[in-house]
DNA sequence: TCGATACTTAAGTCATCACTTGACCATTCC
DNA sequence: GGAATGGTCAAGTGATGACTTAAGTATCGA
């Protein structure tokens, strides 16, 4: 099975900061620009320019300068990639236990 | 709005690195030892046993030793957090746009 | 045109991650 | 008991991450 072009490395890493998912919350309630997204975040803008690379980078936003602002946005399907992982995961798990219930229950009735 | 137990942070991080998205997948198939987990990895064991770290870690994995063998299990309700969590952005912005799209709906009655 | 605004680049620091090798400790099995 | 098996500890290395400050470069607005 081969990756998707979008790893989800470099997404599951953006997410991993509690900085970029805030910077995240804040576009999933529409575009913004960088200083904005700067605001209520204790740090540089520069530090706020990296974390936003990241974000780039795992396809979770995307950006468009204009004029001298920098305008960010939230990447729609693209977090559907890493809920896709997640979820495969969960139900193949829950299909183990069913099959496992299954069989307890069939040996239970061959007593 | 305080944070889980089981952070995100620690959460994505653990899911960040391929090699463990492979343990995770292995054992949701179910149960296996570290040298299972090992077998496919190619790397040392000590590699794979700091990887499992991070899965504990994030709240992913449990493991428990018995005789010499450590066997390890995916935590079944530990990737709902990660789960809702961008499910929250998705339908977060979902709303937004809906939203924008009565404004320009209702932009364009007016006209 | 000049100063403020909004980034951008470069360089540097400190911590953490992703490994490695080399020893070491328990079980289990013959 | 002694060797094989399964795992653990410790220390070290090189690459990233998460910042910083200092010094730019373009707009924009008066």
């Amino acid at each position: 099975m081969p990756n998707q072009q979008p790893s989800l490395d470099l997404m599951f890493q953006a997410l991993a900061d509690p900085a970029r998912r805030g910077m995240v919350e804040r576009l999933s309630r529409g575009p913004a620009s960088v200083s904005e997204l700067a605001r209520p975040l204790d740090m540089s803008l520069p530090a706020v320019m990296q974390h936003l690379a990241m974000l780039e980078a795992g396809g979770i936003v995307t950006s468009e300068k204009v004029g001298r602002v920098r305008t960010c946005q939230i990447q729609p399907q693209a977090l559907s990639l890493a809920e896709q992982w997640i979820n495969q995961r969960r139900t193949q798990w829950a299909q183990r236990l069913d099959r496992l219930g299954d069989f307890l229950a069939a040996e239970g009735d061959d007593k």
